[in-house]
DNA sequence: GCCAACGTTGGC
DNA sequence: GCCAACGTTGGC
């Protein structure tokens, strides 16, 4: 018998992400490589279409107010990445573009504007709590891939989508992202 | 409109 | 530090 057993170690509720199940995407990158990300959006708010019309076909993507979500964007994501734009609360809801992060994490303004509907009294200018990135549309999926497709395909079954459902910015595999686009004719 | 999942808050 | 209450997201 081991000399101290400690109890099974519980999770910590909210571990660092640096260590925990997403250390990978914040993990230190080969040269030149390239990481893969899903970013939702409603589109009666904000639909692909809209980036397209957008100023050089760019937005700043504020207004996320969720830490996982928060970490990706600040810390995760990288000038040139792609990502994957879903259509989320819509019909159907599903993946129909992507677009590319052309400025790294920035502290999202919108949070301390109080006339913002996300404005966050909490968020200290000096230590800003929020963060966002720029995305520019590159191109629509010539067929949109639905959610309900997504799920019933064995190879997308660990899909950060499918699995943590409610985060608006979940990242993607190189794996899931060829395969992916493949299937929106954009491959 | 309902509800599952889960993050955040606050009482103790 | 625990946990119940509450809020949010987003599928269905």
């Amino acid at each position: 018998m081991p000399a101290k057993k400690s109890p099974a170690k519980k999770a910590p509720k909210s571990m660092p992400y640096e260590q925990g199940a997403w250390a990978h995407v914040f993990a230190p990158r080969a040269p030149g490589e390239r990481r893969y990300w899903l970013i939702k959006s409603e589109p009666d708010v904000f639909s692909f279409e809209d980036l397209e019309r957008a100023p050089k076909q760019t937005t700043c993507w504020d207004s996320v107010r969720n830490s996982s979500a928060r970490n990706f964007m600040r810390d995760g994501m990288k000038k040139a990445d792609l990502a994957f734009y879903y259509h989320s609360n819509a019909e159907p809801s599903g993946i129909v573009g992507i677009c590319e992060i052309v400025r790294e994490g920035y502290p999202d303004y919108t949070a301390w504007d109080p006339s913002h509907d996300y404005f966050d009294e909490k968020s200290d200018p000096d230590m800003p709590t929020w963060y966002m990135v720029d995305v520019k549309a590159v191109k629509p999926f010539k067929t949109m891939v639905a959610l309900p497709e997504i799920k019933g395909d064995p190879a997308l079954a660990e899909m950060a989508l499918v699995k943590v459902g409610r985060l608006s910015v979940v990242p993607v595999t190189p794996a899931e992202w060829e395969y992916l686009c493949a299937l929106g004719g954009v491959a």
